[in-house]
DNA sequence: ATATCGATCGGCT
DNA sequence: GCCGATCGATATT
């Protein structure tokens, strides 16, 4: 099972609205490792979200992955947060999980990359409360799975497919 | 088109 | 008891 980022949220200790900002715990530890692990947690009781560690150990950061879109699939099967772990089957269990073919979870560059519309909307985070300043969330312009958008937000176009996964 | 709301639950106060 | 890095349904402009 794959597809294309086309979503991400970039989180760091340096401002609030990481997880890492406030309190170190068992429960956001992960954030803290190394780059290239999961730090997966449970959301509203309902939803696991997934974040890529991206920077230093003992450096509280990751980035969130919000939206994949997949090819022979609905449009919206993983767009947004919750959606794209369920369509993953990841859940606390793959927290600190190290990105690796072993592992069963990698990213690489695909082969449809040269064919795609590469350009990015570079915008503010969806469902913080604090450092709502920041347009720390990037998607791609042209895609039809982005996850709704964040208050202020012009919407994304649901036409003009960006080639792969027509159905 | 935006706004509000309920479901659901682990961790924190 | 309160609160979420959500989602889908419903209500309202």
């Amino acid at each position: 099972m794959w597809g294309v980022i086309v979503e991400t949220e970039a989180y760091s200790q340096a401002e609030e609205a990481c997880h890492g900002s406030k309190k170190r715990s068992n429960k956001n530890e992960a954030l803290f490792s190394s780059p290239g692990q999961l730090y997966v947690y449970l959301t509203y009781g309902k939803y696991y979200c997934v974040n890529i560690v991206t920077d230093k150990s003992d450096w509280a950061s990751g980035v969130l992955l919000r939206s994949i879109a997949m090819p022979n699939e609905d449009e919206r099967s993983a767009s947004g947060p919750g959606l794209l772990a369920n369509r993953f089957g990841i859940n606390l269990t793959h927290n600190r999980l190290k990105l690796s073919k072993e592992n069963g979870f990698w990213i690489s560059q695909t082969s449809l990359y040269q064919e795609i519309d590469k350009k990015l909307i570079q915008t503010n985070r969806i469902g913080i409360s604090q450092a709502k300043e920041l347009k720390w969330r990037w998607y791609l312009q042209k895609s039809r799975s982005i996850s709704k958008r964040a208050s202020g937000d012009k919407s994304p176009p649901r036409h003009n497919a960006w080639i792969p996964f027509a159905h």
